[in-house]
RNA sequence: GGGCGGAUAGCUCAGUUGGGAGAGCACCGGCCUUACAAGCCGGGGGUCACAGGUUCAAGCCCUGUUCCGCCUACCA
């Protein structure tokens, strides 16, 4: 026996720790800079500096992890690029938030000491989420650790800036953009939320200039009234065709502006009229540039009115609102006030509702980058799975607008343009330039504005990677294999990755792209803060074990919907992870050696069956791996463990292991003990990696980290793989009986103790011949004192009968039970077979079926029904022998 | 407004070319059978949302309806 015991139970605290030190100092991870090796890569999705570990993460790279250690056990050379986002808007609120309760401001602390702070902030708490990753498992290559803001990244990205600028596919100028008042900054289209609010729609009365009449206009946001710079209305609508004015006064402030015509105005709507403001909304916008109209900011940068609202100046933006309604409707020009719902934008990270702004920003023209992105879709260089996405990203993809990409704050990539002071020029360069190009003067400043966060991430796959050197790293693992992602981020980062990686590497940037789904709460709805219903990974980790939870991420991680999460299935797959454990435990009290040959000419039924199973299960999540199907390959590794080799093959094997005169047969077994619990745990190893490296070390004749392990392929095993095919055959038979017997025993309430009399019998040589050499382990395992075999039917009055495949079972019981119970039991499964029977004789009196199915299909119908009705036959005549037993 | 997903056992969900409705948990009955009571053995339970259609045959394909959920959008 091996002297390297099992504990009772699996305690993961202890173990999971010091394995995991163990991998890292042993240095596991690490991927080859180039192999021979196939090369495998994934670069993991950058978590924000400033995040802590939550459900999203937990799953995304416990499957990412999932893939890796599977790869490496197929003999890849892996790469799993690990790394932090610097996650401009949102760090430096946390900051900004930090220094608030010291009772601080950034303006305060100036630029360069407020950038110092958040270093600091990023070293003091910016590598929690990375062990908490650790903490899952995650076998990242942690020696190559990038951060968006590092030096290689930041020359990557002015790299990039500076070419896009000289191709002209970055721009500047002065357009509307969303605007958060509160952060002070600029957002991409992305960046903000629509929510659906109630508000007002106000009509309101703007004077013909000549004092003939009043056109009305309708708006959400009268406040914005006081930039109006026009009306517009349709050039088609007749209502407006014949005003004897194209002037309008605009009422609280007094001024004199046209109405122009535009087709963009939707008749329907409102009164046909649209007041115009060039300064606060995208539109209008668009339309004053059409019409050369001016612009007039009313609302400031941080949402109070500027100087140019005249009175109202100096109010904040809703405030103005207000008093804007009620100065309208002091002069009777608000005409009517209705409920009305519409979208409000808001900011994606303080909440604050968004304001479209007028002012300079700089812009990528996304559309250009675009069309080789999608091109790289639909050719299948890049397969987007589910497939179901791909449609999501081509729309998007076809629509895409110019991405602006300057930012107003403080903490990001600052935009490498200078401008002189002397005469104007602007310079993008990679470094400060000494001197204008120009005028030669030596005043120049630089562009304050940071790049937006996802400019960056844009560049993940190949700055982390080494470029714009042209690095080994690059050559052996560009374009990585797969990108793993949730579908929230499928715009924001996969495609300008893909935009990024097409444009600057010639090649797209991943393979692959699995778009996994969300994981929720219990009822289904997202976690957030705020609802209360966040499950923290690090408390599950922390009660259940990480392979617990790792397993049941990836046993629900189906494709295309979303997870809900509840620690009751955690803790379901906790039990699977100590049932292996207790299996390893039992296995090793019976195993003292490794074995690398199996006696193929001493090994049981049983034996046989196990590898068959093995073999085929572990080709079935190998294939279930290669095509993302997490859930299904932990499904078929869960329900092969213990359902057949613990429930039946450890249970089968236990009168060999115990019976030390059995010999060869005895040491055949353990071969084979060894052989799948071996494979077993590699099998398991990408799912639960801790505990099958902990049995692993346990286990004799394994030598080094199971990481070194190789996946098993089915050759492994013996040469005879007809004999193998056969077994599963003929230990369907066994298992058929013996489950037959215990339900008989079950359903009649027949004590486990009690050792019972059985036959079977069977027209089949063959079938004789399998229960004849598994008579042991029949009696054994289905608690029998003696079997008899037998070719006929044997009647007996005081039997309970069960009818299988190809044989009849008998258990006699005679001074073991009370008869009735089994009429009873005999009707009711004689009822079964009749209500499928029915089914079946419907089918086959179906002229259309007979004629038009399949000849298979059709054949086992009938054979079936063959089948079922003698089945049937022989279940009524034991009824009847039955009932007379109990009439005597 | 446009698009997408979901509706299957009490609960959570699988179900990949249309051909016998499954799992886990929960529930009921019986077991401390020398790895495991975090276990073992057995069992009950479903008009596959609704209405049509295609087909010999539909949980699966088509059309429509209802109810959830999500994404997206410049109707002021």
């Amino acid at each position: 026996m091996s002297e390297d015991l099992l504990e009772k139970g699996y305690e993961p605290k202890e173990v999971e720790r010091r394995l995991y030190a163990k991998w890292e100092a042993d240095g596991m991870f690490a991927a080859a800079d180039s192999s021979d090796k196939p090369s495998f890569s994934i670069v993991i999705p950058p978590p924000n500096v400033t995040g802590v570990l939550h459900m999203g993460h937990a799953l995304n790279n416990t499957m990412q992890d999932i893939l890796c250690r599977y790869r490496r056990l197929k003999g890849d050379n892996v790469l799993w690029m690990p790394g932090t986002d610097h996650a401009g808007i949102a760090t430096q609120n946390v900051v900004e938030r930090k220094l608030a309760a010291d009772g601080k401001d950034r303006h305060e602390l100036g630029r360069d000491k407020f950038i110092e702070a958040v270093w600091k902030w990023r070293e003091e708490y910016g590598s929690a989420i990375i062990n908490q990753l650790k903490h899952l498992g995650a076998s990242c290559d942690w020696q190559r650790e990038r951060f968006t803001m590092d030096k290689g990244l930041s020359k990557a990205v002015r790299t990039v800036f500076v070419k896009l600028y000289d191709q002209g596919l970055i721009y500047r100028g002065m357009y509307i953009t969303n605007w958060c008042p509160r952060c002070q900054t600029a957002l991409s289209d992305l960046e903000v939320e629509h929510k659906e609010l109630n508000g007002h729609l106000y009509h309101i009365r703007y004077p013909l200039a000549d004092g003939s009449g009043s056109v009305v206009v309708a708006t959400t946001r009268p406040e914005t009234m006081l930039g109006d710079t026009a009306v517009a209305v349709h050039p088609d609508d007749e209502r407006y065709r014949d005003l004897s004015c194209d002037t309008v006064i605009l009422p609280l402030m007094d001024r004199k502006m046209p109405i122009i015509q535009d087709t963009y105005v939707d008749r329907a709507f409102g009164t046909g009229a649209l007041k115009i403001t060039p300064a606060h909304d995208p539109n209008d916008f668009e339309i004053g540039q059409r019409h050369n109209l001016p612009s007039i900011k009313v609302i400031a940068d941080d949402g109070r009115m500027t100087a140019d609202a005249g009175r109202f100046e100096g109010m904040d933006r809703f405030e103005c609102r207000k008093a804007v309604v009620a100065e309208l409707k002091a002069q009777d020009l608000l005409v009517t006030m209705d409920d009305h719902k519409h979208g409000v934008g808001h900011c994606y990270r303080c909440k604050s509702i968004v304001e479209p702004n007028l002012s300079r920003q700089w812009f990528v023209k996304a559309k250009v980058l675009a069309q080789p992105a999608i091109e790289a879709v639909q050719s299948g260089k890049t397969r987007i799975i589910p497939e179901i996405w791909t449609k999501t990203y081509y729309d998007w993809m076809l629509n895409i607008k110019d991405w602006c990409i300057s930012r107003q704050i403080w903490w990001g990539h600052q935009i490498p343009a200078w401008t002189c002071q002397e005469c104007g020029e602007l310079v993008v360069a990679m470094d400060a330039p000494g001197r204008c190009r120009k005028c030669n003067s030596e005043d120049l400043v630089q562009e304050s504005d940071v790049l937006d966060t996802w400019f960056s991430s844009a560049l993940w796959p190949f700055s982390t990677m080494g470029w714009p050197e042209h690095t080994d790293l690059l050559k052996t693992f560009y374009p990585t294999t797969v990108l793993v992602t949730g579908f929230d981020i499928l715009f924001f980062w996969v495609a300008r990755m893909m935009m990024m990686g097409i444009h600057f590497m010639g090649e797209v940037p991943f393979k692959d792209v699995y778009v996994h789904a969300l994981v929720r709460d219990e009822e289904g709805k997202k976690m957030s803060k705020s609802k209360g219903n966040v499950i923290d990974p690090l408390v599950v980790i922390e009660q259940y074990g990480t392979d617990a939870f790792r397993f049941t991420l990836a046993a629900f991680a189906a494709q295309g919907r979303d997870i809900k999460m509840s620690e009751q299935r955690v803790e379901g797959y906790r039990h699977f992870i100590n049932k292996l454990w207790n299996a390893a435990r039992f296995s090793l009290m019976h195993l003292d050696s490794g074995h690398d040959h199996i006696d193929a000419d001493h090994i049981s039924l049983p034996d046989r069956w196990i590898l068959a199973r093995l073999n085929k299960v572990t080709g079935q999540v190998a294939q279930c791996l290669d095509d993302y199907r997490f859930n299904e390959a932990a499904g078929a590794a869960y329900q092969f463990v213990w359902h057949e080799f613990c429930d039946w093959y450890l249970e089968a094997i236990k009168p060999a292991l115990y019976d030390d005169s059995r010999g060869p047969a005895q040491a055949a077994a353990k071969q084979v003990l060894w052989t799948v619990l071996r494979d077993i745990l590699v099998l398991l190893h990408p799912f639960a990696p801790f505990v099958t490296e902990e049995i692993w070390d346990k286990l004799p004749g394994t030598r080094g980290s199971i990481m070194l392990a190789r996946y098993p392929e089915p050759e492994d095993y013996v040469a005879d793989q007809d004999g193998l095919n056969r077994a599963e055959g003929e230990m369907r038979t066994v298992m058929d009986i013996i489950t037959g017997i215990r339900n008989i025993r079950g359903e009649m309430n027949i004590a486990p103790s009690a050792r019972l009399e059985a036959a079977v019998a069977s027209p089949l040589d063959d079938v004789r011949q399998t229960v004849t050499t598994q008579q042991d382990l029949i009696v054994n395992l289905a608690r029998l004192n003696a079997l008899a075999v037998q070719e006929n039917d044997l009647h007996s009055a005081t039997a309970a009968t069960a009818i299988v495949t190809d044989a009849t079972i008998m258990v006699e019981l005679k001074g073991v039970v009370d008869f009735s119970q089994e009429a009873q039991r005999l009707e009711k499964e004689i009822g079964k077979l009749t209500k499928e029977l029915t089914g079946i004789g419907k089918k086959l009196s179906n002229p259309g079926f007979l004629s038009k199915a399949p000849e298979q299909v059709v054949s086992d119908v009938r054979e079936k029904q063959v089948l079922l009705s003698e089945k049937q036959d022989k279940l009524a005549a034991t009824l009847e022998k039955v009932k007379s037993f109990i009439q005597i």
